[in-house]
DNA sequence: AACAAGCGGAGAAAACACCTCAACTTGCCG
DNA sequence: CGGCAAGTTGAGGTGTTTTCTCCGCTTGTT
């Protein structure tokens, strides 16, 4: 489908892919969808018609962005499901989950929203859905979650925590551990008492940048 | 400050001007704070010159619509201190503030990101912040709430929730309190098992339209 | 009736995003 | 090393969007 294709790209016209690549990665985590190929390239120093050459439009660049990350995020859930420990498995695929897109802008537009007309989706959330209704039943069949929980409620645990990690990236990028603490905290089947919080909270002058930088 | 002014609107304008407030909250609501005046005038039914001469700036409009919202959260956390049972109090707090700002596009942007170079908002901070500490000391204080959270977290617990809420408005509107009660359980000092969720899960579908929809 | 207040909405002006192209440079193969 | 295909550049053309003005017309009020 993507294949490398026909021949390989001269020396300097792959770094460059590559810096392009690089740039528009950080800008898409940092602004969303929305920025321009202009900034591309402006990041990645170079000109405009270049970025033009390797990605005809802004869509082929996003698609050979994320559809790897995408791909990741399904062998991520294969892999929890595999874990000797149900909890653990399920702790690990929203803690994973978090760490690898909880402050990319672009990543939360494109799975949470309506952004994703985009065809992988469609495969994406297929793969998705079933196991995330098995993460949370292998779990609660061990009596370790709460037995009131859904498949449908992983996702929208997930925007909570990516919302916060989003928010206090500039500021502290791993208080979002802490809030899902608190969360899991609240998940358990049998309760045992407030886990000790990975992180300490925001300091007042923090949480004022966060909530007031743009 | 914002008086009624000078002399009273003829009673068609001032009809106009619920007109062009009524349209601008609703679409700020759905589509947050980038809406032009031309699509406020269309939703009023009105030409694009009537609103202008009402609010000479998106800036003007914004400001007439939020600085009362605003206010109400400041009375909103004292309302809620002065509640006997201090937990109550917190928990009260949080859900009439997802209750009243959860769905609202705009007024998430306003107060969790940087759109607030707004005056406004460096006294409403000023009063909120204090309120917040207190709210969480006291219930603290009682032994209801775990002995870790601050007074910044609230904050962010309500960036949580209120992303459900946007996520989910137009499939199910009040799904976030789901989420909420399952913070709370994890927010307890001493947990007593999972509390009964007051809304059920998102179907499969429901959660695709709330992802995937614009 | 008369006049101030209000209304409408075409379109001017500015900002911006998208993309092309022709002149120039560079890697690479023979 | 010479030559050419591949690559680069960025000013600027094109189309879109947003903001806001202006003036001929309507409407409320006294």
């Amino acid at each position: 489908m993507t294949p490398t294709a026909a021949r390989p790209l001269r020396r300097d016209a792959e770094r460059n892919r590559q810096r392009v690549l690089a740039a528009a990665r950080e800008l898409f985590a940092e602004r969303g969808l929305e920025v321009t190929l202009d900034d591309v390239a402006r990041r990645a120093g170079l000109g405009v018609g270049t970025v033009y050459r390797r990605f005809p439009s802004r869509e082929a660049l996003i698609e050979a962005l994320f559809s790897e990350q995408l791909d990741a995020l399904v062998t991520l859930a294969g892999e929890c499901l595999r874990e000797q420990n149900s909890w653990d498995g399920l702790v690990r695929f929203l803690e994973d989950f978090a760490c690898r897109h909880g402050g990319d802008r672009a990543m939360r537009e494109l799975l949470f929203t309506g952004a994703a007309q985009r065809p992988d989706f469609a495969r994406i959330h297929a793969e998705l859905v079933p196991a995330a209704d098995e993460l949370v039943a292998r779990a609660q069949r061990d009596g370790h979650l709460r037995p009131d929980l859904r498949g449908t409620d992983l996702p929208q645990i997930e925007l909570m925590i990516s919302s916060v990690a989003e928010c206090t990236r500039g500021v502290d990028p791993e208080v979002w551990r802490r809030y899902l603490t608190l969360l899991l905290d609240g998940l358990r089947a049998t309760p045992r008492g407030p886990s000790p919080l990975p992180a300490p909270a925001l300091s007042h002058e923090q949480t004022e940048q966060a909530l007031h930088r743009r």
